[in-house]
DNA sequence: GCCGTTTTCGGCCCGACTGTTTTCAGTCG
């Protein structure tokens, strides 16, 4: 069994026994098992083979929960989990995905009204049946249905990390058989989408039968939904549907840029392409020959397919039907567009001193091995007090600490940071005094997300007054699948940014991706400049910046328009105000 | 169910907010 599908497991668990009314502890213990699982570099069942005795050492499994891993290595299944699964359907523990249902709500849901799932429970709140339960009132049907609509919008897709590192573990499983010569990963996986639906791999193969006989035994297949030479669908049981193609070389070109997509940029190409008097398919780009016949003219790689068609090659990133073919048609698209490569830094970090994992001194370490410049220490201030945040006492020795490091480091500056928070009001968390002190100051939102329109806009607006603040963190405050954007005058807040030297953050934690793709070219229009935060509260979370990346990619944005890309030197004279 | 300069039992993050109540349970972060 798969790490993966054993974090799953334990997770699940914890969702039935806090609806049985477990020991919060115990359920934790779960949760936090789970957590660890995912986040390990090797596989658990490699680890046992080693040496069983070596799963003692990761975090959070102890005795029980190590004999519960053994089972599952050894047999495939665990049969508590089987047990539990008895009494509670999966689709009944979906429920507690809605934003503001807990297992307290869904248990009294399912006991008093006979809801087994999401579906009926839009009946039961339709119908009014929750308002004569005690403990909940119109109010909180009204909250339900609003939550219901946005998990519909976000279900059946996974988030783009998920995704990723899920097709990175089929190539690396189909790369195994010595079968295929090339393989690549498409659809809305490869052109960065925050959330991704089915995974799409095209692959040249020697041997195609051979190639889907390879596929359809990665461990995790639920069932074998089709099977061919060119096309196999699979679905896994963590949920999601798997293509594999197998392609021609000499089409390839052709077939990855049509199962990139998106549709609408597919449409937009291929009618471009028609009144140039050619065809484009998945299968190349053909144009009318003698007597008739066609014949192909494009369609090896992406760049000869481009080319053909009188444009650029466009970068996955920008292919969703807004612009981006007139602009590669008059060679105007983005010259430097951001890439990895160009990230010197990470200016948004926590450590230990509140919410992080990790010590200062580990994340200079681990920042150092990424060859980063520069790096910000910015944790929590008080107000966060579930983040232990700081308040300026505490703030003022995390300093002092920060800057003795920073001495003895060569290579790599260490800058005294914070993330503060923006009150209600819109004043700071705290005093000018001590923000004076820092080398960068970073401003947020963690609180009242549901403030009306012109209030929150205000109390942001106040907050980037502050002289001291070089950065609005995390500015739209939305998560994924859990929670909406605060509603707030963007136009005026991106402005605002332009105008006092404020960078915008494309936060990378979790589900955040904070700014987003729309805001991110919307905000450079309006002359704002960036910054990408991992928000990091482990060291290996400094990795998710690459996720702010493909959304600044998805933005428009390029180097120039990023503060993280640019010189230690240059950087501190643009946080200078 | 985990963990241990508080060490094998007893603590484990805990205060704010919301909607429901009439003093608080449930949820969130």
């Amino acid at each position: 069994m798969e790490n993966r599908e054993i974090a799953a497991i334990f997770s699940r668990i914890a969702d039935v026994l806090e609806i049985k009314g477990e020991n919060v502890f115990k359920v934790r213990a779960y949760r936090v098992a789970s957590q660890n699982i995912v986040s390990l570099s090797r596989q658990l069942g490699d680890i046992y083979k080693e040496d069983p005795s070596n799963l003692d050492n990761i975090p959070g499994i102890g005795k029980d929960l190590k004999e519960k891993i053994i089972e599952m290595i050894k047999t495939g299944e665990l049969k508590q989990y089987n047990q539990l699964m008895k009494e509670f359907s999966p689709g009944f523990l979906e429920m507690l995905d809605l934003s503001g249902l807990g297992p307290k709500k869904v248990k009294k849901l399912g006991d008093e009204l006979g809801i087994k799932n999401i579906d009926d429970l839009e009946k039961a709140c339709k119908k009014g049946k929750l308002e004569h339960i005690e403990g909940m009132g119109a109010k909180t049907q009204e909250k339900i249905l609003e939550a219901i609509e946005h998990f519909r919008k976000a279900e059946g897709r996974m988030l783009l990390p998920e995704a990723d590192r899920l097709a990175g573990e089929i190539v690396r499983y189909l790369l195994r058989s010595k079968n295929f010569r090339k393989l690549e990963k498409a659809g809305s996986l490869r052109r960065g989408r925050e959330t991704v639906g089915d995974l799409d791999i095209l692959a040249i193969a020697d041997d195609a039968e051979k190639a889907m006989d390879h596929f359809i035994k990665f461990p995790g297949v639920e069932s074998v939904i089709a099977k061919g030479h060119t096309k196999t669908s699979i679905s896994l049981r963590e949920g999601p549907q798997v293509d594999l193609r197998v392609i021609d070389a000499s089409c390839f070109g052709a077939a990855l840029m049509y199962f990139t997509g998106s549709k609408q940029h597919n449409v937009e190409l291929r009618r471009i392409a028609k009144g140039q008097g050619y065809k484009v398919s998945e299968y190349g780009v053909f144009a009318a020959g003698a007597g008739g016949k066609e014949k192909m003219v494009a369609g090896r790689t992406e760049e000869e397919v481009f080319r053909k068609l009188g444009m650029q090659w466009i970068p996955p990133e920008l292919r969703e039907a807004l612009g981006e073919i007139e602009a590669a048609m008059k060679d105007a698209l983005p010259a430097g567009l951001i890439e990895m490569k160009d990230i010197q830094g990470d200016l948004h970090l926590h450590t230990r001193d509140t919410d992080g994992r990790a010590s200062i001194e580990e994340t200079v370490e681990e920042a150092k091995n990424r060859g980063y410049k520069y790096i910000a220490i910015t944790d929590h201030s008080k107000n966060v007090r579930i983040a232990h945040g700081m308040d300026e006492k505490r703030l003022l020795d995390q300093v002092e600490r920060v800057r003795k490091i920073a001495q003895k480091e060569k290579g790599i500056k260490i800058l005294a940071g914070i993330e503060v928070d923006i009150l209600e009001g819109g004043k700071l968390d705290l005093a000018d005094h001590v923000l004076k002190e820092l080398d960068i100051v970073i401003a947020a939102v963690h609180s009242r997300f549901k403030l009306d329109k012109d209030k929150q806009t205000a109390r942001i607006l106040k907050a980037m007054d502050n002289k001291y603040v070089n950065v609005l963190a995390h500015p739209s405050g939305r998560l994924i699948t859990k929670r909406t954007e605060i509603q707030a005058d963007f136009d005026r807040i991106f402005r605002k940014a332009a105008e006092e030297n404020i960078f915008l953050e494309i936060n990378t934690h979790g589900e955040r991706t904070d700014l987003n793709d729309v805001h991110c070219r919307r905000a450079k229009e309006l002359g704002a400049k960036f910054v990408i935060g991992s928000d990091a509260h482990r060291i290996e979370q400094l990795d998710q910046i690459k996720y702010g990346i493909i959304t600044a990619r998805r933005g428009w944005l390029e180097r120039q328009d990023v503060l993280n890309t640019c010189s230690a030197s240059e950087l501190f004279k643009a946080l200078k105000k």
